[in-house]
DNA sequence: ATATATAATTATGAATTCATAATTACGTCA
DNA sequence: TGACGTAATTATGAATTCATAATTATATAT
């Protein structure tokens, strides 16, 4: 008997898992702000259980933090925390993009390459919104490309918690140049399966960005909103 | 006002987390086998609920599944899940590596030179017991010197779920030598401070770990133990 | 008015309860 | 005997309840 045809409701605490984390990364629930357990209880219709196991699991994650007694709290971020997760995340890139290019299809570097024209059509309108989503959707299709899960899994958990930074606001026309060069040869690096070359670029793409977001963070307004 | 002397008692769940946990990386519940809930529950003198909120964060962690409706299992080991893990864990490590020789202090290179004598000692009395013990000591400096929490966690993590293959018992004299080899490039480049050496050294170390982890998991009575 | 002590309220952590799904035991019939 | 269907049992998921900790409101004294 095959059992991948089973099937299977999604318990209540992963639903809300899924839910609960949007609110966080989109911002809705901003950092440092206390997590209004019986609220959203009553807007998803879930008892306290579900929900609570739902905060535990994010809690792990890094996305709220308990206090004893006191409830769930949105975790802060701070410079500081940025500092640990970006050399972390530079690690995980630049093997993604190693394994990507002993793995990927040609298929794959052809839908990456659409990706890239799309998002330079994006950066030539100067439309930020889109240009982040194409630029995000190509990260991932070589996550995809690299074709290890567990690799998958801490990068996303990685990549969530420095999204909600909305650093973007703050990125200036000379970085942009920059950040889209840099696909360039990202996009040449795939092409030709040059994996040290590629992971190269990520990484120090990457570091780029940690400048951006680090730039975003010592603006006054923005310490204030993270970290009080 | 100081919060950092206040006495917080740390939930159950937390508690049982590091119990569990310890139950499956000692082997205690062998992969493959039904979280028993109930028995548990008694064992420690917990409801159900601290339980279940445990099992869901193990559950995140990849120590158990969850199947809906039917239980927790402790998770089993497969190749193919090791083949994902290492490269994840040998990207971890070498930034381990790297880090720590940007930060490493003298007090704690001697700290783990002495660990390295002590393991050397291990080994020619051919205790594999204290010699592991040492060893894992060592990688744990690494890791501490390197000074990066994030990266502490996930290694941890992902150190949890390959110990508990307990491959040891598969270790060559010849792998055993070699290792000990590298350890000897390792500490050499600590000293040193030569972080990019370090960290292909480190890659390299693993990936040996992990032949000797894939023989180990291609001997009969092992693959079942594990995957049935 | 301000600070402190006490009472009322609310929120949290965890046990318990309850509805339902899954499993096992039992009985029937070929 | 063994396949099938049904009843009894057990386990699971989630709501509810309950004891206690934390917070807020109120009263008292200086």
């Amino acid at each position: 008997m095959n059992a991948s045809e089973s099937i299977t409701r999604p318990s209540l605490h992963i639903e809300l898992l899924g839910r609960l984390r949007d609110l966080i990364i989109e911002g809705v629930l901003p950092p440092g702000t206390k997590v209004p357990e019986r609220e959203l209880c009553e807007r998803y219709g879930v008892s306290r259980t579900p929900m609570r196991e739902a905060l535990k699991v994010l809690a792990v994650d890094g996305l709220v933090w308990l206090e004893p007694n006191r409830g769930a709290w949105v975790s802060k971020i701070t410079i500081k925390d940025l500092e640990e997760v970006f050399p972390v995340m530079g690690a995980l890139e630049a093997l993604s993009g190693e394994l990507a290019c002993e793995h990927i299809t040609d298929d794959q570097v052809n839908a990456i390459r659409k990706l890239h024209l799309e998002m330079i059509e994006h950066y030539k309108l100067r439309d930020l919104a889109k240009y982040f989503q194409a630029n995000q959707a190509i990260h991932e299709a070589i996550l995809e490309a690299a074709n290890n899960s567990e690799l998958t899994t801490m990068y996303r958990s990685l990549a969530a918690r420095v999204r909600r930074t909305r650093y973007l606001a703050n990125m200036t026309d000379e970085r942009w140049e920059k950040a889209v060069e840099e696909h360039e040869q990202i996009l040449s690096a795939l092409e030709n399966r040059h994996g040290a070359e590629l992971a190269q670029i990520l990484r120090q793409h990457l570091k780029s960005k940690f400048e951006t977001v680090r730039n975003w963070l010592n603006s006054d307004q923005r310490v204030k909103q993270l970290t009080e």
